[in-house]
RNA sequence: GGCCCGGUGGUCAAGCGGUCAAGACACCGCCCUUUCACGGCGGUAACACGAGUUCGAUUCUCGUCCGGGUCACCA
């Protein structure tokens, strides 16, 4: 049991999942299950005041779409619960007293009104908290914690010396202990922060990858501090490339609204599928030792290495996400797609009684997010108004002149048809062509365009004309043929 | 501003002293084709800069520049 691999995701439940905080759950998750190791999913909800009704939903709902399972949680239960901070709250506190015994940390009374002062000033703005309550003389503390003054529990930073660690993907790094602050432990209200309830967690949790964002690279000395105060092993270090956002002047920072959709539901929302996010983030600061592209999440438990986590920030490419929607569109049976796809069909053309098979069919090689379903197929619920210089089209050899003809041939053609179907719709507008002597598309220009009224429609004439059925076609080839006359 | 990290085509990236510097997305062209798309083929495009170390630097060191992160009783 020793030695396992224990990973964590430890998201305060703010009611948004950010497409990094989603990538980092998958590298937990990933780098627990290369090495066959277990996968925490732990709440940090120790502010209070923050608190979102519904919030941990949301992280159970994403993670449950992802195909992500954590082995314990809040849900599930484990052997080193409770898994929710909140419910934690008692446990902080002892280690603070006992750090306090040790020295390595105290109680700070300075009311927030001093604080406030303080930060006022140009010394806060240069060293930040005037360390005031470090040494108060004990009488003086015991006198304000008989009259009930509350306060905080501070850790005692070393003023000088540095702090080196070991990250395993940036390695070896060092820092001066002057820039530490006495940062608080123990918050006035009993709760702790973040910082040290995630220390005291991780230990008493087993935890052995801290896997985080690249933005607690700079606060990992702290923590540190913490664990070699306890006497504790310091775990493994994974800190993660951060995600960034391109805006319109090319500007690039952290990923944020503005650069469009940055939450695993709103991405949903706006077409894109679970697999084909989950594939894109893992390659977003990873790569695999054989440069594969596509890959299942199974695929991904058994590919994933720490060595192949890059350094540098990644810029989220929503190109190359809608490239992976569309693979994975593709690799789907039309079954499959027809399924996900319903919802934009229906939106389309309402309760119009077409072949949603058959129109998934069409759709299916071309659709790369299925929100472009319903502005693509709308045509087939109304056509649309348009102008007879459709019927002109140079690769297919056709004019004013010959479409009118054209059209009538296919009409004729087409009235005639006893079984309306793809085989025999095709079979009669390519005999119609051999008779005319005109190549293929000469007949079905002028035939697609008047069912469809746009230039560009997923299918071709004949996909269309077996899907709008033998009546609709035909009226709508007439209101063409009228329009060609005028 | 202090501290920390990073810097290969527009984007994701391989590379880990000797390569004509991979691949993918996007873009462009050609082919296929009843439109568009799919698919196939091909193309444009990169080691931030300057010093070292070395027989030899994209790879190692230093500096500069640029970018990002961080300095809360938020997480």
């Amino acid at each position: 049991m020793t030695g396992k691999v224990r990973t964590r995701y430890a998201p305060s439940p703010t009611g948004f999942m950010h497409v990094g905080n989603l990538r980092t759950a998958l590298y937990e998750y990933l780098i627990a299950k290369s090495q066959d190791g277990t996968f925490v999913l732990r709440i940090e909800d120790t502010d209070q005041e923050r608190y979102v009704e519904g919030a941990v939903d949301v992280i159970y709902n994403t993670l449950k779409t992802a195909g992500i399972k954590h082995d314990e949680g809040p849900d599930v239960g484990g052997d080193f619960g409770p898994y929710v901070q909140s419910e934690r709250k008692d446990m902080y506190r002892p280690f603070a007293e006992k750090l306090i015994e040790g020295g390595k940390a105290y109680r700070c009374f300075c009311s927030k009104e001093r604080l406030a002062a303080l930060k006022e000033t140009e010394e806060f703005a240069q060293g930040g908290y005037d360390r005031h309550c470090r040494d108060l003389p004990q009488e003086e503390i015991d006198r304000l914690l008989s009259e009930g003054v509350p306060y905080v529990i501070r850790q005692k930073m070393p003023l000088d010396g540095e702090t080196t660690f070991t990250d395993a993907v940036f390695g070896e790094i060092t820092a001066p202990n002057s820039e530490l602050q006495d940062q608080i432990l123990i918050k006035t209200d009993g709760y702790p922060t973040y910082n040290f309830a995630n220390v005291i967690d991780d230990h008493t949790m087993g935890i052995t990858h801290v896997v985080r964002g690249n933005e607690y690279l700079s606060s990992t000395p702290k923590y540190n501090l913490l664990y070699e105060a306890f006497g504790w092993e310091i775990p493994t270090y994974v800190h993660l490339p951060l995600i960034m956002g391109k805006d319109e002047d090319g500007n690039v920072s952290k990923l944020s609204k503005r650069h469009g959709s940055t939450g695993f539901e709103d991405l949903v929302k706006e077409g894109y599928l679970p697999e084909a996010i989950i594939n894109y983030i893992a390659l977003l600061g990873w790569c695999p030792k054989d440069n594969q592209e596509i890959f299942t999440l199974s695929e991904l438990e058994k590919a994933f290495d720490i060595d192949g986590i890059s350094k540098s920030p990644a810029v989220f490419d929503y190109d190359k996400l809608e490239w992976f929607n569309g693979e994975y569109i593709k690799a789907m049976t039309v079954e499959e797609f027809e399924k996900i796809a319903r919802p934009y069909i229906l939106e389309a053309i309402g309760d119009k009684p077409f072949d949603t098979i058959k129109l998934a069919g069409i759709l299916q090689q071309r659709t790369t997010k299925l929100t472009q379903i319903p502005s693509v197929i709308d045509f087939f619920a109304q056509q649309p108004e348009y102008g007879k210089d459709l019927f002109v089209n140079k690769k297919s050899k056709t004019n004013l002149e010959n479409a009118p003809v054209m059209l009538k041939a296919v009409y004729d053609e087409l009235s005639a048809l006893e079984d309306w179907n793809h085989d025999s719709i095709h079979d009669a507008l390519i005999n119609l062509a051999v008779k005319l002597e005109v190549k293929n598309g000469t007949v079905m220009w002028p035939a697609r365009i008047s069912v469809s009224g746009k230039t560009v429609t997923p299918g071709g004439a004949i996909e269309i004309l077996d899907i709008l059925g033998k009546e609709e076609s035909l009226r709508r080839m007439e209101k063409g043929l009228s329009k060609l006359a005028e």
